[in-house]
DNA sequence: GTGTGATAGTGTAAAAGTTACAGTAACAAT
DNA sequence: ATTGTTACTGTAACTTTTACACTATCACAC
């Protein structure tokens, strides 16, 4: 009786991969796992993922690979690129469907087992396959978002200072902010309101607390009409 | 010997489609082609698209699909999003990368053949598969993308008007604009600049014609920065 | 309890951008 | 020459953005 070939070796593979993002430490960090497929890929990082079974939906396959391997279970995401070079995977043929997830930095602190480290999305050099690509690309994606819509509201804990809110839009679009203009504008988007609670046990005078509105990432009509 | 299953019943099976979007007749149109997959989807109509097989890319299969089943090669696409709910295709087990197409109307003239049929999106009904879905998506994507992108180029001939192109984005935007304030803000972008040409042949005052710059899709900075 | 260090919080005027709005110009056809 | 049709242009009111500096409140050390 012949050898069976693995299927995967005859048609297209689909695999999920997930950019995990956090801001703490004041950077940008990204979630990285270990990566051992010989003989291409030896003592590596990559990005945590895997194969989308036939029985799962991607975002079931993103939940069950981040829930198994790192123990991430509280996590918000979106699709980012589907990419599907020929030689992104050297052993099989794989499509991968990757994703942006973010974290907040209590849940990132949690996270820290298994395996899974955080690295400043600076310090990150050459990963495995293709994920230095899928990571540029989420980057850039992450950054254009915060500026039409609420998605930061997942990297930051449910009640925060508009100051660590600025601080974490500097860190991601790398840039400053004039604090009197940043302040106006973000209030004048109606996405945050003051849940007249302070800040406790600082050294310095205690910052009104924010919450966000609503519940869901939506768009906000930055974008003035033709 | 017993008889094989084929590959696709075994595993996640990876399909492109492509909405493919025109302007003429004062609309928006996508192309549809008949789809005849018995016993769900018998007599109906659906987006082009077909399977990415395993030594070709998305790109290569959208091109594939393309100008094969409609004779359409010249042709600008992007990735749009990939479906992957489990009943989206009732035979198999199929995840599709769809893709957002765009062609002139000269182009679109040009291809209505091999039972390819131009639709006015507003007009379309029932689809096969999940299509409607892609569609729905395709327009909002694309009705987005003409405010902080110069996309709207690839619907359009090499020199146009500028009433020509305020037409465009009346229609996939649903809204009318001022004609004097869609100029200043048109030209304020520099996207596109007067070719010096005229208009012929016309029985009213002839317009300048204008080109865009440039030769690919940019993003132009709309967004205020905080 | 006073002083110090640290961060929170606030207003305004100039500039730039957006909006609303209507009449003249240039062509073909008659 | 008249008519019908579309091209083309400017400005004032309003809104948004930008640049910019000082006072307030806390913990802590003394």
């Amino acid at each position: 009786m012949p050898k069976e070939i693995p299927i995967e070796y005859r048609t297209v593979v689909v695999a999920v991969d997930v950019v995990v993002f956090s801001v703490f430490d004041g950077a940008l960090h990204v979630l990285l796992i270990p990566v051992n497929r010989p003989p291409h890929y030896v003592a590596m990082r990559g990005l945590p993922g895997g194969i989308m079974e036939k029985k799962e939906t991607s975002d079931e396959a993103v939940l069950r690979h981040l829930s198994g391997k790192i123990g991430l279970s509280s996590i918000y995401f979106e699709q980012l690129y589907t990419f599907t070079s020929l030689g992104r995977d050297k052993r099989n043929r794989v499509a991968s469907i990757a994703h942006l997830g973010l974290v907040t930095a209590t849940e990132a602190k949690r996270v820290e087992r298994e395996g899974g480290v955080w690295v400043p999305v600076h310090e990150v050099d050459k990963l495995a396959f293709d994920h230095n690509e899928i990571l540029d690309t989420a980057v850039v994606r992450l950054a254009g978002k915060l500026l039409y819509t609420n998605i930061v509201r997942h990297l930051l804990p449910k009640k925060f200072t508009l100051t660590e809110l600025q601080k974490v839009y500097e860190i991601i679009r790398n840039e400053t902010f004039d604090k009197r203009n940043f302040r106006k504008k973000i209030l004048s988007m109606n996405i945050i309101h003051d849940t007249g609670e302070m800040q406790t046990g600082v050294a310095n005078r205690p910052a009104s607390l924010y919450s966000f509105t609503g519940t869901k990432v939506t768009e906000i009509p930055l974008i003035s009409v033709i």
